[in-house]
DNA sequence: TAACATTTTTACCGGCTGGTCAAATATTCA
DNA sequence: TGAATATTTGACCAGCCGGTAAAAATGTTA
């Protein structure tokens, strides 16, 4: 499998986001050098405060000061504070649900089913950012991405547990309800990112030693291959 | 097991602050039925905005809104926002850890396992607003609580990761490794509660619809009970 | 270089933030 | 009862909040 998760990522989707001066129906211009560097400086301090404080916790005054730039220098680029949450959530969205979509149907359960834990498992120490942005996001009630929710994830949830009622049909899985098994690994691989301060307490492992993620990993391949696959 | 999940909270902890005037060191006194109910009211409250909008995102105003006092009276019983989330915290977190401390090493490893299974994800669907606050401060890094965990959750997992592994040595289970297991099983069960919103986005349940933690009970106890013990 | 568009800054706003203070009120108990 | 104590309130504060307006600075292009 790949050595980083980069070569998961889909093209990043454009932002719901205008130009500068936002929020108009205006058909958008191209975007300046300036304007795609500078959005981008905003989105990346914006994912720092918003993944660690919340939507609600989180200011402009501290995304600004992240990004180095002045607060009306940012609500240039972007009109509020809610703008940039949910330009950030639905950029990041696509990139979220990548190892899902990589499901295949024409797969081996086994193979197909250990890739897609590994990915996300994969995505929680490399991306904990991406995961505490989402998890915190869902805390709340999804309310800036509830719609994308209801249609796109269920959409997605809905293709890819079909696969796996496929796989069950034919003999393959042992019988279950496919859409709880890809709750259970979600709930699995991004506990490892946004639980991280537990686990680490528990564990007593400093900030920067991830060696725990390897037994995480052979837990995982046990606790979903060992009993739902029959060889 | 309980109809409710109360039968299987511990007394409540006395809570770190003093009487009202609190933050002294002063030796305190006994306390007045109306600073108990007040102060139930007040923590009541606070779980709720709390719970919903995270440390940063919750206000002293909201908290005293909800609890139907004006700021200033609040602030009479506790001295500050930290004291109330902590106070919060630290009552809470004895009902939390509850089950795992139910775990008992003379029993049936199959029968205690999904007794504890079924006790974490009851208490999901009965205590969300616990479920929800602890995953906040936890998400935040723990600033508030991070002592208690690397001291009682440590121990406590230590213990009962101990009797996890007793069951692995005599072969009643395959072996694993006895933390993550733990860790599994809080991510899928806490999920539940955490991340509601998803999962209802996706299986487009109702707001009060609470079916699906049938199916959830089912998939989790086949996910552990299936591979995990040896008949 | 001059005209124009883009970007950045300075100064500012009303409302909310956590928290204080002293006075007013309610409760307890000798 | 009345004195002592416990509780509640209203007025207030400095600083932060999201956001605006307009001018100044910078970049672009003919």
């Amino acid at each position: 499998m790949s050595d980083t998760i980069k070569d998961l990522m889909p093209a990043a989707a454009q932002t719901a986001v205008g130009g500068p001066g936002a929020g108009d129906g205006m058909p958008h211009k191209q975007k300046t050098r300036i304007q795609i560097t500078n959005e981008a400086k905003i989105l990346e301090a914006a994912l720092d405060v918003f993944s660690r404080d919340g939507f609600r916790g989180a200011t402009l005054d501290r995304i600004a000061s992240a990004a180095k730039m002045s607060k009306p220098n940012l609500l240039y680029y972007f009109s509020s504070k809610e703008d940039i949450h949910i330009a950030l959530l639905t950029k990041l969205l696509d990139v979220w649900l990548a190892p899902l979509r990589n499901l295949r149907a024409d797969g081996d359960p086994r193979e197909e089913l250990n890739l897609y834990i590994q990915h996300k498992l994969q995505m929680s120490r490399e991306l904990p950012r991406e995961s505490r942005l989402f998890a915190n996001e869902v805390l709340r009630g999804a309310q800036h991405i509830g719609p994308l929710l209801k249609e796109d994830l269920h959409d997605l949830v809905d293709e890819k547990a079909a696969i796996i009622q496929s796989w069950i049909d034919t003999g393959k899985l042992a019988p279950c309800d496919p859409r709880h098994v890809i709750f259970a690994i979600w709930a699995t691989t991004q506990h490892y990112a946004d639980f991280d301060a537990q686990i680490r307490s528990v564990l007593r492992r400093d900030d920067d030693d991830q060696s725990h993620y390897a037994d995480a990993q052979q837990l995982l391949t046990t606790l979903f291959l060992g009993q739902l696959v029959r060889d």
